[in-house]
DNA sequence: AGCACGCCGACT
DNA sequence: GTCGGCGTGCTC
């Protein structure tokens, strides 16, 4: 058993293959599966994970491994198989796969260097000086300050030696801690010490009191000491110098207050029950628990959890990105205290790394975090619990294209527990699954205070325009808000921006300023005065005068939260408002603490986007507000109406959650469409039914999968000629129920300066298409790896452009 | 993905 | 004649 099959670090459809090495024999029993190890691979030394131990290999020249990057495996069984499965699912590369499953910090870092060889006097001279004070030199340095060629004639020559070097990306935090070599001493040197040495003497004693090591920091803390106290101990070896390994805890200066398990209503009895019954018996199970906003979706995760930990396994929660507020973690924090570790997007690279090897060591049960929490290294897994899983967050739009809800239940079938997935307003094709009984439904119809849901009314802004009110403020909805701030309530203004982020245009000829190099409007962005386009970063100034006419008349169009917070300035000057956006929440810990703000009353109005739609629970809200319902509906996305009507309803459950009445104003051009309208019933049955219609005439989902392939090429012709190519292939290869539709153009036609085609497939059940899609990679893999092409390929996409 | 190898055009 | 451009193919 001395041959490791390694997946090495290159994604690329030739190396996505296990790669056979020869294990050194001092490594023999010790590399096992799932180990990173450094490899070389042609002239260089890479990165990869062993996915096998053999004793053979039939490839006859092996080369021997360099070294293993960890001490015991960092993928075990389950999560091997679940990156096959995974790569498998999504088409990607096994590497890519991996990766994704593992914090950012392990993927390695390469350095090429340049090493001296021959000493300095013999070096050619225009090289000479870059070794002058070291040994070694990166390549980025070398190449700027020498020529290719003498390089290479260096290193041909033996005079220099290029070497590849593979790094960690983030170091383990070490802090300088002191230990006492020899603790039945302390008593006798204390008393050896002179007189005037009182401060060391403080510090033995306070070694006497503790064992272990202690971390220098804290002695100099807790006895107001210097380190050259310290030092002069170490001098006298009475104390030893030595580095311990701390995680960084991002929560370190946070409290919180524990909470004990709330008395249960009887709806949230009944729908726990069957969780708890799935839990004891060890049986897989999907539930949907399917809850209006306020009606104790959360207690009843808490409970479920308790009732695993008590088993002695472990529980994953996803939350989505922008709802990780730190209300939740509070809950779960207070809940199980340092049983937790939380896993989302705020955390530095380190942190992360470091709340997932808590789980890896097995010092947390409980893992809360985003999409790829879902791959926590736990090993005894009692229950996965996704919350708000309608979130579209939960769908990963670069490879591995993952959605977690599948993954969740992969992971869940291995272990056999339960899923949970949670939402007031669940997905089309949940909902559908639930129905047909294939996930079990568990329903939490009544708010937990027995509030009835906020009043919702329905403004037409077309109405309001034709009455002279020109202001993206409703006449109803400023009434209310002068209400709220005189009663010392408060408001929530929610703008959907997606859809229309304001961009600039000629208010003479119409002209919109594009990108150069997208078919895409340029955003207009405050705060650098500057456009930018969110899809190659191209960034321009304004321009004074139209470039099609020549008018000065250039304007800024849209409604971004930034003038909404200008205008509200202007018709409502006493009140007091916090803006949430891009803007105002990227600083590290702004969000937490701009909520924080709300939460103690020192404003009347939280505006912001759709990260405040979620999660929010303050019981002094009264008033929400959604400027304009409608930007999203007309997107080319047949998940729009769906999109809609779940944002509205989402924002509308933050009113009215506690004792005060809660009510709820959407302004739209739209009234009479259904989301709109059924939004503000908050009917989601009804919604549901006639959703699905739709959904069955067009041959969407649930009704049918789809696959979406994107070709892109710098030449237009190549982009249609390909994808006409794939289109007729991919239809030839499928079942006469199957719909191929394309080549279509893209919904963004050109991105980079390259042009984008479409073939959308939509299908029932085709066992064939998997094959045939990763065929058309193949075949096409060539022009692809050199670069001209680019194909894409997304099972169940989420957006379609 | 890198990197070497190899085959063609424009130069000292 | 050589230098250096990039297309092609390989990496255990």
């Amino acid at each position: 058993m001395n041959v490791a099959s390694v997946i090495v670090d290159v994604p690329a459809k030739q190396t996505d293959k296990p790669f056979d090495y020869l294990i050194p024999e001092h490594l023999i029993e010790i590399i096992k599966p799932g180990m990173r190890v450094i490899v070389p691979f042609g002239p260089r030394k890479i990165q990869g994970f062993v996915v096998g131990i053999k004793a053979e290999s039939d490839f006859k020249s092996l080369k021997e491994l360099i070294e293993p990057m960890d001490l015991n495996p960092i993928l075990n069984k389950e999560l091997l198989s679940l990156g096959d499965w995974l790569s498998n699912h999504t088409l990607s590369y096994k590497i890519s796969a991996y990766q994704a499953m593992l914090p950012a910090a392990l993927k390695a870092k390469y350095e090429k260097k340049l090493k001296r060889i021959a000493v300095i006097e013999n070096l050619d001279p225009s090289i000479k000086p870059l070794f002058s004070d070291r040994d070694s030199i990166t390549w980025e340095e070398a190449t700027s300050h020498a020529s290719m060629r003498t390089l290479q004639k260096a290193v041909a020559e033996g005079s220099i030696e290029l070497i590849y070097e593979v790094k960690e990306r983030v170091k383990k935090k070490k802090l300088k801690a002191i230990y006492c070599p020899d603790r039945a001493q302390l008593e006798n040197w204390i008393k050896s010490l002179p007189a005037n040495a009182a401060k060391q003497k403080e510090v033995l004693s306070y070694f006497q009191e503790q064992e272990g090591p202690i971390f220098q920091k804290e002695i100099e803390d807790v006895l107001e000491v210097s380190s050259a106290v310290i030092k002069g101990l170490v001098k006298k070896g009475m104390l030893s110098e030595t580095y311990l390994e701390v995680y960084r805890d991002p929560f370190a200066e946070r409290q919180f207050s524990s909470t004990v398990p709330l008395s249960l209503t009887e709806e949230q009895h009944n729908a726990i029950i069957p969780i708890w019954r799935s839990v004891e018996q060890h049986e897989h199970e999907v539930f949907l628990l399917y809850g209006v906003t306020g009606s104790g979706k959360t207690e009843v995760y808490l409970q479920s959890i308790q009732r695993v930990l008590e088993q002695g396994r472990e529980a994953i929660v996803l939350v989505p990105e922008i709802s990780l507020t730190p209300q939740m973690v509070t809950r779960f924090k207070g809940r199980f205290g340092d049983q937790v570790a939380v896993l989302h997007s705020g955390l530095s690279a380190g942190e992360k790394y470091d709340e997932w090897r808590k789980i890896q060591r097995k010092e947390v049960s409980v893992a809360v975090g985003a999409r790829s929490a879902i791959f926590a290294p736990f090993e005894n897994l009692g229950i996965i619990i996704i919350d708000e899983e309608h979130e579209t967050s939960y769908k990963q739009e670069e490879n591995p294209r993952y959605h977690a809800r599948d993954v969740a239940i992969e992971r869940a079938k291995t272990y056999r527990c339960p899923v949970v997935l949670g939402s007031a307003t669940p997905a089309l094709e949940t909902f559908a699954r639930a129905q047909k009984d294939v996930y079990k439904l568990l329903k939490l119809p009544k708010r937990m205070n027995n509030q009835a849901l906020p009043a919702v009314t329905i403004i037409d802004m077309r109405e309001e325009l034709r009455e002279g009110n020109r202001s993206m403020f409703s006449r109803v909805l400023l009434d209310k808000l002068k209400e709220r701030i005189e009663k010392k309530e408060q408001t929530v203004l929610f703008l959907n921006k997606r859809g229309h982020s304001s961009f600039v245009m000629c208010r003479d000829c119409g002209y919109v300023i594009n990108c150069p190099n997208c078919d895409i409007s340029l955003t207009y962005h405050q705060y650098s005065r500057q456009m930018k386009c969110h899809y190659c970063g191209h960034e321009d100034h304004v321009p004074s005068v139209c470039p099609e006419c020549q008018s000065e008349h250039i304007r800024y169009f849209g409604t971004g939260t930034q003038k909404v917070e200008e205008e509200l300035v202007k018709v409502l000057p006493e009140a007091k408002v916090i803006r949430m956006d891009v803007d105002t929440t990227s600083r590290k810990g702004a969000h937490e603490k701009l909520l924080n703000q709300f939460q103690e009353g020192q404003a009347d109005i939280l505006l912001g986007t759709q990260m405040i739609a979620k999660g929010l629970d303050f019981p002094n809200i009264t008033l929400v507000g959604v400027l304009s319902a409608d930007t999203m509906l007309h997107l080319p996305d047949f998940r729009s109406s769906e999109k809609t009507f779940q944002l509205l309803t989402q924002v509308s459950g933050r009113a009215g959650r506690h004792q005060l009445e809660g009510e709820v104003i959407i302004q739209t051009y739209t009234p009479e469409h259904y989301s709109v309208e059924l939004a503000g019933t908050q009917d989601y049955d009804r919604f549901y039914d006639k959703e699905m219609m739709i959904r069955k005439i067009h041959k969407y989902p649930p009704f049918y999968y789809i696959s979406l392939i994107t070709v892109s090429h710098e030449q237009l012709m190549k982009a249609v000629a390909v994808t006409e190519k794939i289109t007729g292939w991919v239809r030839a290869k499928l079942s006469d129920e199957a719909v191929v539709l394309g080549p279509v153009a893209s919904p963004i036609p050109r991105i980079n300066n390259r042009y984008r085609y479409q073939c959308l497939v939509k299908y029932k059940r085709e066992p064939q298409l998997n094959g045939a899609l990763k065929t058309v990679l193949d075949q096409y893999q060539q022009e692809i790896a050199t670069g001209g092409l680019q194909i894409s390929i997304d099972v169940n996409p989420y957006i379609l452009m």
